[in-house]
DNA sequence: GCGAAACCAGGACATTTGTCCCAATTAGAG
DNA sequence: CTCTAATTGGGACAAATGTCCTGGTTTCGC
């Protein structure tokens, strides 16, 4: 049985909003697959502090690095609105890996892309200013017809609330220029 | 035919330090497995800036991810100290994919362990100060035997030289207290 | 409807970091 | 050997960011 079929007569979990799908540090139990609805994929360390790095929504899989590498989640995901996930176990994962090698290779995809998604993002963001920064994160917030708290926003540019609301400011009364048109700038904006 | 077969009789080729062995937004020609010496793998973007993400020695994979996802090169890979690497046509590491499951799975655990690894730099570095990044990137210098200009060490903290060398200096004067005894510290900094 | 908790906005100040310098030292090419 | 380019070190100032705090608004469970 392929992938594709397996997913159809899979289990269907629900989580409500807050509720954690994986946990940092602990071992996963279970491989999801989100079938709709929005989670934050996040890391904190031990002095309370947190980056988010990613949203991760329809489509995406949880779980597998971690059985890939048999190590503890790396990353904890924690649902931001209702979410509904495909569950697998791990030994099917695993099996699928053997055995189905167009799985296999989706895989190899996955997680390539994922490397190149983060690469690519996080020199984006160490080598602009914020500003930048935050009007790529509208876009794409835009585009999907999403909308995060001001927490969230920050986490993921990986600066504080405060320092976010300075920039939105500035944006605003027009202080900095992004290459972006005013009016199209203005309706980013609105959305916060 | 297995891999680690094929790779006694692989053609090696060499680099002088500067060279680049791969070439952001070019299209990457070969798969390199570093044999000998070290590289910076760095990606640069258009306002001059750049960032290190990782320094590669021998056994890592060059060109690897570019293939798998059919794109262009995300980063550089510029050789620090002459460099030797095996070099395979990519027609060979598609066809390894293909019919080397063993190949194929290391791979796997192979890109799974960079997520891993930048996954966790990243969070440390976000959300600790520098000092404690530093440190950490010199206990690793000093594991190694190795020795890195301040510039690289500066892009790789993603920070200007100044900046280093002011963390440097508060580190010496204990302005800050990492968790490090104090001669192991001074032992660290000595190299720089 | 009410109270607690989460969210949003921003002032005031301290700290960190970058930018722009200049000067001394080192390494390497010719 | 010599001269240039790269490397290192740091002063002075500007800009960015964090911290702390206060007050208003929204949301949601009971």
């Amino acid at each position: 049985m392929s992938f594709a079929e397996s997913l159809a007569e899979q289990q269907v979990k629900c989580f409500n909003a807050g509720e954690r799908l994986m946990v940092q540090e602990k071992r996963a139990r279970e491989i999801l697959i989100l079938k709709s609805g929005i989670t934050k994929c996040y890391r904190s360390e031990e002095n309370g502090k947190e980056l988010i790095f990613e949203f991760l929504g329809k489509g995406e899989i949880l779980g597998d690095l971690e059985t890939i590498l048999h190590t503890t989640c790396i990353c904890s995901v924690e649902a931001i609105t209702p979410v509904e996930a495909y569950s697998f176990s791990l030994e099917k994962f695993d099996e699928m890996i053997e055995n189905d090698k167009t799985f296999h290779r989706k895989l190899l995809e996955e997680l390539a892309l994922r490397i190149y998604q983060t690469a690519t993002r996080t020199s984006y963001q160490q080598n602009y200013p914020v500003e930048y920064s935050l009007i790529r994160f509208l876009l794409i917030q835009k585009e999907q017809n999403l909308s995060f708290s001001k927490q969230n926003i920050a986490d993921y540019l990986a600066i504080t609330v405060r320092s976010l609301n300075r920039t939105v400011r500035q944006l605003r009364e027009g202080v900095v220029n992004p290459d972006i048109s005013d009016s199209e700038l203005r309706q980013l904006l609105s959305s916060l």
